[in-house]
DNA sequence: GTCATCATGTAAGCCGTTACATGATTGC
DNA sequence: GCAATCATGTAACGGCTTACATGATGAC
């Protein structure tokens, strides 16, 4: 789940480590977000697995501009040059780049069916990634299992406890109104309201062309 | 929060693992469920603790009804009632009864305010067992927590792909829901909906009053 | 001088999972 | 005889958390 997100972020940029889990937090909500003791041994396994290459930025050799840069993204340039004022003197930052075979990794990871609802609304973050079949299975495994949960409710005993039947209800709701999200969902996908230019950001070159 | 979801169960009626196993499935939903892995260890856990007892049911003597039966609740008679005709035989179960110091934490443990959506969910479930000023303080808790998340949404930028941006929708949606959802809580409970009578349920009393 | 922010990591531990081991009863 | 259901447990492992360790910079 976390390498999902991990991956899923580095596809748009490079990023380094503390910035990742900025845009993890921002992405998860503050909570249920991740810590500094999951990330970085994370990016360590990845990087270990050939998923992702990492760069030392370095620092106090203002001479020599983005050495090795080949790898660093365009949005990540801007990055740098926003907070270059101070740029020499700052601790080393480790600057990770998703590589062909974490994209084929990621390409996995989202069309997969594992894992909680945070695990989906993550592969929805990232669903554009997908071919449209396979974002469409994505969407219609989601609407089956909600379906499901749905109709085993009602088969349930109504509760005698005032805050539990309140509750049950509450979910009952949350689930009609997903079930509606992902019906349109799925009619927009089969409409082929998908632009006809593929994305191109899962294609294994180098040097993003934005 | 299995802890949560054990004690709380075993406050209507005593139980043994397996049947416990079905009813925190019934409440949480097929998904997010536990395993016997985890809730056989958590009840060992528990029963060390000293939060609830065990009573080995005793099988293949039907001469002697239920011995020991002072902690076994009348649900759980009710229970065996239904299942009688083959009583003798069947692999011996562990009755599980919980403590007066199992309630104790028990009303600590809905009282308190860590973990997720899902802890939350649980304690609402057995909220009935706080006394009327702290199930209220837990609602508003909740409240603040739900308001906080949503005005954080606000202020982050939208997104400038399609799935992502109908995904934040969603979930903003959901959130507002929530929101109001727990505004009728709050002031169901202000309005002093609830009912005169204490819930008997907690009172360290042995013998239950049903 | 000390606090907040940026920045990267390690170590211990918790809580949960899957897979395995055992064993009886009922129904096909 | 075989599978499903009931019933209890152990072992290995995974993923994530908290707390700790380190260290620089800028603002008050």
């Amino acid at each position: 789940m976390l390498e999902l997100a991990v991956l899923g972020l580095l596809v748009d940029t490079d990023l380094h480590g503390y910035e990742l889990k900025k845009r993890i937090t921002e992405l998860l909500g503050p909570w249920s977000s991740v810590s500094f003791g999951s990330l970085y041994p994370a990016l360590a396994r990845l990087e270990r697995g050939g998923h992702v290459t990492s760069t030392a930025e370095a620092a106090s050799q203002p001479g020599r501009p983005t050495p090795m840069s080949g790898s660093l993204g365009a949005e990540l340039a801007a990055y740098r040059t926003r907070s270059q004022p101070r740029a020499s003197g700052r601790r080393a930052r480790k600057v990770y780049a998703i590589t062909d075979d974490g994209r084929a990794t990621l390409r996995a990871l989202v069309d997969d069916h594992t894992g909680d609802d945070r695990a989906f609304a993550l592969r929805v973050a990232f669903c554009r990634l997908l071919d449209p079949s396979a974002r469409l299975a994505l969407f219609r495994r989601r609407r089956e299992s909600v379906a499901e949960r749905l109709a085993h409710r009602d088969a349930a005993p109504t509760s005698t406890d005032r805050y539990r039947s309140r509750l049950l209800e509450f979910q009952d709701d949350r689930l009609l109104r997903e079930l509606a999200w992902l019906d349109d969902l799925i009619a927009a996908e089969v409409a082929g309201d998908h632009n006809p230019g593929d994305d191109p950001a899962l294609a294994p070159t180098g040097g993003n062309p934005r």
